[in-house]
DNA sequence: TGTGCGCCTTGACGCAGATCAACTCTGTTT
DNA sequence: AAACAGAGTTGATCTGCGTCAAGGCGCACA
């Protein structure tokens, strides 16, 4: 399990995720540092980027793809904890292990800081921590948000509320004003029960159940049509208007 | 509900959460700083500081008691997303409403900072937002953590990894080398299945199975022993060796 | 000395979701 | 074209926990 052999560095100034990433707040010469500790490297769906405990001497940020943050109990139950996307944060600093099972859900790419540089400059320049601890604040409260639907919520409820999610940074939107909204799904079914606390089969029944009541409409496993925004998020549970067009 | 009187500020360097707080690597030179932005303020158990969306002029340190954080759905569900201990930080820089439900759930002593300042200050020393990065990062992993409870451990499983939490930070050891552990409940029976994702019956019975097979001795309601601390970890389907004694 | 009120316990019963199992569909290998 | 594997669907049955209900214990207050 080696990731494929490493890209060309591509510039900062063209990268995709250059003003939602971890560099967000640089400066030009902050870059050109940045540039100088970092590679890429890119995985192919379905492969382990690391297991809690590796030891891991880079962090980095999703360029493009997701990947997925997962514990595994001793009997086998495992629970995601985190689903990484484009400009989402891997890795801490001041830590040299891996705290969870990080594997790639699709086809990955990363851009990746080799550990002792970047912990080097979080402490010389601002700019960097700064906007760790933001995206780290937003982490946490996503965290915290899925601890209720983790918590409280019934398998109906935890499956349009992934939807939703989806819906939310997928979405490509139908004519202005429709709330129609169409995405893919990322994940398979039992990556989807691991992240919902449920088996595999309730989350393919509670699909077919929404598809049966035509709040979804699947065309193939994976592509999913919601007729109506506004339904999903009712069968979610959360706060009417969850602010999705904002 | 408004907090009792305005206490004396306390001299920082006599602080008890000195050390472990969002003000550890400050310099005397911060302190003092702070020392201008800051205010105590005392709640009584059972009163809210903050309901969510609620306007929020400061940030804070708890210095002694407990508070919780919770979210509500519509229909009254309740999940606790984090329990705050002495040195924990309570609020967001950057954002101007509370998130979260937050209540005392014993007498509570916060020292607070006014929130324009600290923003402020965050921006132009670095030892206070570094320090904040660090803690943030930890409450990360701390509701990560969580998350696995939540989504895959069993009703019996929940309350012994509750236990085990209460046995990690309060705990009053036995003679060295016993595996004893004695310490006291700071939540009620509804508060612990807040944070379970339980019904209050279900912890009820629980508590008291634990107690039917001498995991653990209860003298009263809320004061818990632990005769063999390994016992309670295996229950919690944890790791063994779960580290509480490093 | 009662009466009421939190907080907790215990029992009876029902259901949402887990478990076990069979089967479909699609794409790949040979 | 047959054989196979991975992903998904669906059905039958079981069970852990929720729900509803009754009652206990300790404490404040009249």
């Amino acid at each position: 399990m080696t990731p494929s052999p490493d890209l060309v560095n591509q510039d900062c100034s063209d990268c995709p995720i250059r003003h939602r990433a971890v560099c967000a707040r640089c400066e030009p010469d902050e870059l050109t540092r940045l540039e100088e500790m970092k590679f890429y490297r890119s995985y192919q769906a379905g492969q382990t980027i690391a297991w809690a405990g590796d030891q891991m001497d880079f962090v980095a940020s999703v360029v493009s793809g997701a990947a997925t943050l997962s514990q595994t109990m001793e009997d086998g139950r495992r629970q995601m904890v985190g689903l990484l996307l484009p400009s989402d944060f891997v890795g801490r600093p001041g830590r040299s292990g891996a705290s969870y099972d990080v594997v790639a859900v699709t086809d990955l790419v990363m851009c990746c800081f080799r550990k002792k540089p970047f912990e080097h400059m979080m402490l010389t320049t601002p700019h960097v921590a700064e906007r760790l601890l933001e995206m780290t604040l937003d982490e946490l409260d996503a965290a915290r948000e899925w601890m209720l639907v983790l918590g409280r919520k019934t398998a109906r409820e935890k499956i349009a509320s992934l939807m939703s999610i989806f819906a939310r940074r997928d979405a490509v939107m139908g004519p202005k004003h429709s709330r129609t909204v169409q995405f893919d799904l990322p994940l398979t079914r039992e990556a989807m029960a691991d992240y919902l606390g449920l088996t595999l089969e309730t989350v393919s029944r509670q699909i077919s159940a929404l598809k049966r009541e035509k709040v979804i409409v699947l065309q193939g496993k994976r592509s999913v049509l919601v007729p109506d925004i506004d339904v999903l998020l009712e069968q979610a549970g959360d706060d009417s208007d969850g602010g999705l067009l904002i």
